[in-house]
DNA sequence: AAACATCACAACCGCAGAGTA
DNA sequence: GTACTCTGCGGTTGTGATGTT
């Protein structure tokens, strides 16, 4: 047992330093790792199939996720779901955060641009999702992928473009006509065709194809230039923005207002990382006097689950903040209370349980009639300061009234327009949107002359429920009140964990002193008169007999202990 | 109004690679 | 070298929303 659980101790360890990336770890945390080994008793499957629970995640359950991940950034999967208190697969949390939670995450339909890019990329990199949503900033390869599937490889075929090979439909057909060498197979499609300027219908594999200058032998650089020439999205691409990689993730940083590009893009300039590197999660890592990338986040959050309808969405733990910077900020970013001050896309609220993207007008789905343009306003400031939690984190409420609010509005919102008789054929709602999409800036005054002239536009980004100041005020009084206690608490448990930080050390120091410690000695007979002998001739150096009495007494001390040594000895 | 068709996308499944004991 | 776990990736499925007949 005990080499077992220093086995998993040590296991522990090392994946804890792993995680806060050989930094100093903090010590609860690793305590509370450890009891899970000792809990769990050995290592678990990832996913223990009994009792986990599948299908669609619940507001409750993505509160708890957001909420452990804000807190304890990005750790372990397979550990998420029992610290998080959550009955899942930690491989189910993981897609469920990558894919869905993410504060970094676009929301809505690709926009002409990415889906162009998506298109070139497929060109060259064939179906490797991740690699192309890394060059999509908040795009997921799952959400890329289904647009492929769902618009981009029927919008290809329609215009008469294999969406495998890229290569014109009947050209594709002669070619297999006139040799079958030259096709390739369907698994393979991970290769882009030259187009038919560089007078080749041979497949050239993505380490040949257009990709920087050094990774092509001399003899495909001619290849590589026409490529280039004919595909100058690509060559942009691979020559300007260096080699494919993972693009870091890239959150706004405190006080920075999110700007927006036409294409409704934001770009954040400061990257911040703090789940990939603040991840080591104790108080006493962050310096608070300035409000930090995590709690910027974490106010993203508020407003994530805050555009979350469903009513239960309530509750967002801050663990070890300090209350006067996130409240700063709450009122900075959020004058009224909570909710964006700003037009901000990647927030939509239109009161669904989650921010619905913009039905394109080719599908189905598609609104025959434009939506009510939203009211560029904030939300209810109806923030609650109850429900505050003392542990070592606290809590900021949602109050029931903002949630019914979303939820009323919700209500509103799912009444179907009733759309018009006129029908209006798809080719022309297609040849609308793509007019829309290419022609229209992201301009709210524009929007406006697009609605009345009966254009498709997006779904409402913000709600529009007018809410006094003050009571906003008087929640944010509130809350300054609980998260000052909880502010208290986190100061105590710091306290306390330096204490037995300093015991631990001083208990490490003991043990070395007694391991290392020379096996018994004798003490040194008339040390003292020793010493006071040669303090003494050090301050008189020119005059040694005002040491006389000194070594007086040394020397009778030596004597003494001769014959107490002397007597022993007979 | 009901049945059916279509769409979008979240979520799942299984596999492969990397890392570790 | 082997076995095991974790994580990431790509393919597929299930489900709710919406349009059409």
């Amino acid at each position: 047992m005990m080499e077992w659980l220093s086995k998993s101790a040590i296991t522990e360890w090392r994946l804890c330093r792993k995680m806060v990336g050989g930094g100093l770890l903090n010590f609860h945390k690793f305590y509370w790792r450890l009891r899970l080994v000792v809990l769990v008793m050995g290592r678990q499957p990832c996913c223990d199939k009994l009792g986990v629970k599948k299908g669609p995640w619940t507001a409750e359950e993505d509160k708890k996720l957001i909420s452990f991940i804000l807190t304890n950034g990005q750790c372990c999967w397979r550990a998420v779901p029992k610290l998080a208190g959550l009955r899942r697969c930690g491989k189910s949390c993981r897609l469920r955060w990558t894919n869905y939670l993410r504060p970094d995450l676009k929301r809505g339909l690709l926009t002409e641009a990415e889906e162009q890019l998506v298109i070139d990329l497929h060109a060259r990199l064939g179906n490797r999702w991740s690699k192309i949503a890394a060059r999509l900033p908040g795009r997921t390869d799952n959400e890329i992928k289904n647009h492929w599937n769902t618009h981009i490889k029927k919008k290809l075929l329609k215009m008469g473009i294999d969406p495998v090979t890229h290569e014109p439909l009947h050209k594709e057909n002669k070619a297999t006509e006139k040799s079958h060498g030259d096709h390739l197979p369907e698994s393979e499609n991970h290769h882009v065709q030259l187009p038919e300027t560089s007078g080749s219908g041979t497949a050239i594999s993505e380490e040949n194809s257009c990709s920087p200058p050094e990774n092509c032998s001399g003899d495909e650089s001619h290849l590589l230039d026409s490529i280039c020439d004919d595909f100058p999205l690509m060559s942009f691409l691979l020559e300007d923005q260096g080699p494919i990689v993972d693009a870091p993730w890239e959150f706004p940083s405190a006080g920075q207002k999110q700007t927006f590009d036409d294409a409704g893009m934001t770009s954040w300039d400061e990257d911040c990382g703090w789940l990939l590197n603040c991840q080591d999660f104790g108080v006493h890592d962050f310096g608070f006097d300035s409000f930090n990338d995590r709690e910027t986040n974490m106010l993203n959050t508020i407003e994530i689950m805050g555009s979350n309808k469903q009513a239960d969405h309530g509750t967002i733990d801050f663990p070890g903040l300090k209350s006067d910077s996130i409240l700063a900020q709450i009122q900075k970013y959020w004058p009224n209370g909570l909710g964006p001050a700003q037009p901000d896309p990647l927030y939509t609220v239109e009161s669904e349980a989650k921010p619905e993207p913009f039905r394109p007008a080719t599908a189905r789905g598609a609104r025959a009639t434009p939506p009510p343009l939203p009211p560029v306003s904030s939300w209810a400031g109806t923030l609650s300061g109850s429900g505050c939690s003392m542990g070592e984190s606290f809590t900021i409420q949602i109050s029931s009234n903002l949630v019914k609010q979303l939820a009323d509005d919700g209500e509103k919102s799912k009444k179907r327009i009733k759309k018009p008789k006129t029908k209006i054929p798809r080719d022309t709602q297609q040849f609308r949107t793509k007019l829309l999409q290419k022609q229209i800036p992201d301009d709210s005054e524009t929007l406006k002359g697009i609605a009345s002239a009966g254009w498709l536009l997006p779904p409402p980004l913000f709600l529009s429920v007018p809410t006094p100041q003050q009571a906003a005020n008087a929640e944010l009084d509130a809350i300054r009140c609980i998260l000052k206690e909880s502010e208290k608490v986190v100061e105590r448990l710091q306290k306390q964990e330096d204490e037995m930080l300093q015991e631990v050390n001083q208990r490490a120091k003991d043990l070395h002193d007694k391991e290392f410690k020379l096996p018994y000695q004798k003490p040194i007979p008339c040390l003292a008169e020793k010493d006071a002998c040669l303090e003494c001739y050090k301050e008189h150096v020119k005059d040694h007999l005002k040491c006389a009495h000194l070594v007086k007494n040394f020397a009778e001390c030596a004597r003494r202990i001769r014959q107490q040594v002397n007597l022993a000895a007979n």
